[in-house]
DNA sequence: TGTACGTTTGAGAGCGCTCTCAGCATTCTG
DNA sequence: CAGAATGCTGAGAGCGCTCTCAAACGTACA
């Protein structure tokens, strides 16, 4: 059995070199390439990546880092979706992914991520406005692409969407349907999706003269807490919640049920997301589109390119999102 | 900056040779390992990976093969806590974990994860009775650990449960609180887990003298599934259904409820997990804890534990479960 | 026929590390 | 005190691949 190309080599009476040629794809007569490619065919030869890696510096191997809480990950398949949307382009294209999770600090993280050298590239989510993992990344050789990314991030190559606007989008919704005492249950503040969805929020309010900053109260995009704070709001005889996602909501629907109120006649609901919990809530739930599937796709797909090219300049993408009505602001409808 | 042993080792004024041995643990010294780790300290040298890969054989790099469809990755946070429990472990002694998802063939990942030749070892879910990705990494001269097993996997390293006892004991509880006519939406048939909770139904129910078959309707593991088929097993009349997962009982809920009957009154509901989902339902679901965090710490120690003596023979465990009464089967609980 | 050029190929020098082997110094044993 | 055992170190041979360089061989043109 053939293991390395100095065998495949002898077998079909070339040199190494021109295995490799025909491996990679370098300029090789017809004939020959036929000839070599024959016998590779008949062994299950596979090239060692270790070995390529150490000569040519590259390895089709890609990190995927999500430094997020064990809660976060499990509450909210946001970073699942994400991670499927990855992984179905570098599936094709590259030849795997390292995954790195909030195991240990970032710091730690971060080390460990460049002390490997065994990745091509990374693509990490951006959640925090401070953050040294993310920071350090862009400041090493190696590229790197963000999902989110600050105002900070000036050079770098990322993928986004609009979190400000969309966030003003629902909250118009909200006031369009002719509630005035609107509540916003914020993200986690320190993070970028957090920070701008309150800034969205007020903003809307804001231009439609309503006080913008009464019924605003912290969460921190986990369910759990959602369920405390929303207590808080409601004693604020609140008839309408903007929350920073759909987990978020989902708790808040819980203690507006609680409390006896319906949803949307008392209380209009609205989340941030639509991921599949948004839809199977009761009623379901007015929330944002914004793909977080084709976020994984784009940002991998950027990578890559960002790869094969990497005098292109950075890549940018912003990805449009879309208000999806459901029952809890506008309880007449069907579906 | 030192960017290679070579440099190091004329920093130190020492032979490559012995600068390895100082990094890797060898007998040096302790005044030239003090020396080294000085000029060491003083660099931000990192060992090139693919070097150390290809003269030693080792990476320090795990795979995780988590062959799901993305509805299942999505519907059911089983993998994703699996696959926090395992990160927990590698974060801390192992350099890396590379992720194999089911975005292609099982042939094909199987194809890729050996191709890559770039990891120490495996931990996959071995969820099908019949699964040639699992066949082929056993077959493989790659250390792997199953996480559940079939019972051809004689020679093989696995962690799992007792899905048969534990599915007898669920059945067992629904039959000790008075219930007669029970019914089991089973998961996907064809994989291991699905088919020995029907084995364990059944168990129960023939011990106790009642229909083993009649009340039995195949569901996939998912909520929609769950959703329709529990329908018809209402319309058997029955007073009781044990579901094979949570997910699948989150589902029997919602159509339980839909049909206008109470629970646990007049239908008893249990799952199978103790995912979070299942203390979240109304009412909370009685389940079947099964550890699924330390299921994925057990497996990556024990793969570990495989990489650092393969002589030692093959590692198995199997962890207990636990039977979690809620007021979805006995109403009158608090919590 | 001679020169120039393009195409195809092989030789060989690394990439950065590990690991064996041998050499030397020192200590222990009888 | 000879000989053996032990501890530490350096030299050097790879690991399997990529990639540059130059050779060899046409082919085209003057």
């Amino acid at each position: 059995m053939a293991r390395t190309l100095d065998d495949l080599a002898e077998l079909s009476g070339v040199s190494r070199a021109t295995v490799s040629r025909v491996i990679n794809g370098g300029p090789v007569s017809e004939e020959t390439r036929r000839r070599v490619l024959e016998v590779i065919e008949g062994t299950n030869y596979r090239p060692n990546l270790a070995a390529r890696s150490l000569a040519s510096g590259r390895t089709g191997v890609v990190g995927v880092v999500m430094h997020v809480e064990p809660p976060v990950l499990f509450e909210d398949s946001y970073f699942v979706a994400l991670l499927h949307g990855v992984s179905d382009v570098l599936a094709d294209r590259a030849s795997g992914m390292m995954l790195w999770l909030g195991n240990r600090s970032k710091e730690e993280t971060l080390d460990r991520i460049l002390g490997t050298g065994l990745m091509d590239g990374v693509i990490v989510t951006a959640d925090n406005l401070d953050d040294p993992l993310v920071d350090g990344l862009l400041a090493s050789d190696l590229p790197t692409v963000l999902i989110g990314h600050r105002r900070s991030d000036l050079t770098a190559s990322y993928v986004d969407i609009d979190n400000i606007g969309a966030a003003d989008t629902v909250t118009t919704h909200l006031i369009d349907i002719g509630r005035t005492r609107i509540g916003h249950i914020t993200g986690r503040l320190g993070s970028v999706a957090g920070e701008d969805r309150l800034v969205g929020y007020r903003r809307a309010m804001k231009r439609a003269g309503l006080d913008a900053d009464r019924f605003v109260i912290e969460g921190d995009f986990t369910r759990p807490s959602a369920i405390e704070v929303a207590a808080k709001l409601l004693e604020l005889d609140v008839d309408a919640i903007f929350c920073a996602n759909d987990a978020t909501a989902s708790g808040a629907l819980e203690t507006i049920k609680a409390a006896g109120l319906d949803v949307p006649k008392d209380v209009a609901l609205a989340g941030f997301d639509d991921l599949p919990v948004a839809s199977e809530l009761h009623p379901p739930l007015t929330t944002i589109r914004q793909g977080v599937h084709a976020q994984g796709i784009e940002s991998a797909s950027a990578l890559l390119s960002l790869l094969e090219n990497p005098e292109g300049g950075p890549r940018r993408v912003l990805l449009p999102t879309e208000l999806v009505i459901r029952q809890s602001t506008v309880g007449g409808l069907s579906g």
